[in-house]
DNA sequence: TTGAAAGCGCTAACAG
DNA sequence: CTGTTAGCGCTTTCAA
């Protein structure tokens, strides 16, 4: 069956495709009457006019996306969440597109994105939060700036300008840090999180600051790299608990990892937060989901995806709009931690 | 800065735009030294073809949609990426679309899809969860229906010939409340979900069915209704404890009411699973996350999600597709079940 | 108010 | 192997 177009239409109302348009788009007055009609026959078809010929020829698609990582890992769907709504708002459908974690499969979509002419890209997670992301990488990606606004969340590519939106990660990892040294704690661990991403490399560097600070230390052996997941926050602190002298605090590099952490020790009988105090990253829902209920550090994530989409806003409509955004996280205080045992 | 067309490439390669074409698409031979040439002007200006053009006179996008009440919600990001996987090895683009729960931002999505001319739309939860979805709603989705594929996924709409993947989620709860009757209760209580979906609706009636089987029925103070979150369940399983004789099992309708269930139950100083049993529904990642861990049942997710893929594949290409696909759930015993109090 | 006609960027006959 | 030409379905001057 034959798709039906603006001909059909036009032709069947009596009228030229110039008017049906009109009526579509009320680019111009049309007679009462004669658009009556016009809509009639519309209706009567169910006709929905083809938006591949439209954007062709307006060169605009009113339509963004976003490039995840890893839509399972509930950071994301938050942010999604916040640039969804704030799209719609605008205007914009909103696309998402997953990579998977794989480099290659982000580079898939910033091309196949190209070719269907989206009016801009918000990327988040994935190459742009390697400390040393490949300079073939990194490029794709700023190349892809020059033909339309991109804007990164929570990550960075080194000296390339592109616009940002980001939580400040290591203030948020010191206010844990403070945290636990107010309440005492001496012996304290971080675990989770890569090597090689920023997000880890800013945590762990302010922890270590603030610990110093203090006349504290950061010790090799209860510092613990992994990956961001439950079962490695399990392990990894298995791992702690196992040493002679075991830390009394563990930071953990996001609310996954934290509640592995909370598994392994309640697994050993440990008393959580009288025993051992853990904090988590995020403030994911997971957070107030487990017992003990997670302290953690909240990042107004919804913002962070608000902000993006508004800032495509502002960079496609000639407006005002700032390279960069911060956004400073806050600690919330629920019940995984306490006071360092033998404080009293 | 205008935009850089064939028409461009193919004059400054000295060809005609076919030629240049048909190195973008390799349609038909093309002289080695000529094909090099164009592609060098290619590189030089990174040129990426129009896809917008290109699906207009192909008459394909290559792109298909999922269309999600809430990413937030762990289930639906398990389908997505079994949809996203599948659609990338079949060639397609996936795009997925959150309504936020609201009819009418899935009615507008439907319409954009069109519109955008995807050829294939996923739909799961909203909507075709209504026991009594409205006509007006339903038909727009059977309208849909008539110019592309549609699958539903673990929903449907009445009489209505869409087609379907979906989890047996009777057989689910059956063998939800078999696990917990063969553990020797007999006080069995059924929580969250909303009476008027059809999800809670097939539970509810299949553990009824089970019980009456063993001569146990279901009594209405037992059975609560409310909505799929970690408060609700939490609540709800606090009324339930207030009750002078409550329940030893409690059978929730998603792993996040489950969880609260949980949380209720171990702060009133209840032990899980020695005073009280608790079943959860999907074994998404959570499961694994709580203490104790959940015992729920499993439903395939990700297949669900590759099968509407497959589904949509298969239509569009002429290839044979049933109407509907029934997976069959799996009990998963963790933790959280035990023995009646009493039982020895 | 309305219509004729040009053209958005690309592909696909149809001829060479 | 390569080029000419006619559209895909829509919007938009320009005239009437």
């Amino acid at each position: 069956m034959k798709n039906i177009t603006i001909y059909d239409i036009a032709k069947e109302a009596d009228v030229s495709v110039t008017t049906v348009s009109r009526v579509l788009n009320g680019t111009a007055p049309v007679k009462a009457s004669t658009k009556e009609a016009v809509l009639r026959v519309i209706e009567k078809h169910k006709f929905q006019p083809n938006a591949l010929a439209r954007s062709l020829i307006k060169k605009e698609t009113g339509t963004i996306a976003m490039i995840v990582p890893d839509i399972t890992n509930p950071f994301f769907p938050e942010v999604f969440w916040g640039s969804e709504n704030e799209a719609r708002e605008k205007g914009y459908t909103f696309f998402l597109c997953n990579s998977a974690g794989e480099y290659g499969r982000e580079s898939e979509y910033l091309s196949i994105l190209r070719e269907k002419r989206v009016e801009g890209i918000i990327f988040v997670g994935g190459r742009i939060n390697l400390a040393n992301c490949p300079s073939a990488l990194a490029q794709e990606v700023v190349d892809t700036a020059k033909g339309m606004p991109v804007v990164l969340v929570n990550g960075h590519l080194a000296k390339s300008q592109l616009h940002r939106v980001y939580t400040d990660e290591a203030a948020g990892a010191a206010l844990a840090a403070q945290h636990v040294i107010d309440l005492g704690h001496r012996e304290i661990a971080f675990i989770g999180g890569m090597e090689e991403l920023t997000t880890t490399i800013q945590k762990v560097k302010a922890v270590k600051q603030k610990l110093e600070q203090h006349g504290l230390s950061l010790r090799k052996d209860r510092l613990l790299y992994g990956e961001f997941s439950i079962a490695a926050g399990r392990e990894l602190t298995a791992k702690l608990l196992d040493q002679a002298d075991r830390p009394t605090a563990v930071i953990c590099v996001n609310d996954f990892t934290a509640i592995g952490a909370i598994k392994a020790a309640t697994e050993r009988g440990l008393r959580i937060p009288d025993d051992i105090s853990i904090v988590g990253f995020d403030d994911s829902p997971l957070s107030t989901a487990v017992i003990p209920e997670l302290t953690t550090v909240t990042q107004n994530t919804n913002e962070l995806g608000r902000l993006a989409v508004e800032r495509i806003y502002q960079i496609n409509n000639g407006l005002p709009a700032k390279r960069s955004t911060v956004l400073q996280p806050k600690l919330i205080v629920r019940q995984s931690t306490g006071p360092a045992p033998g404080t009293t």
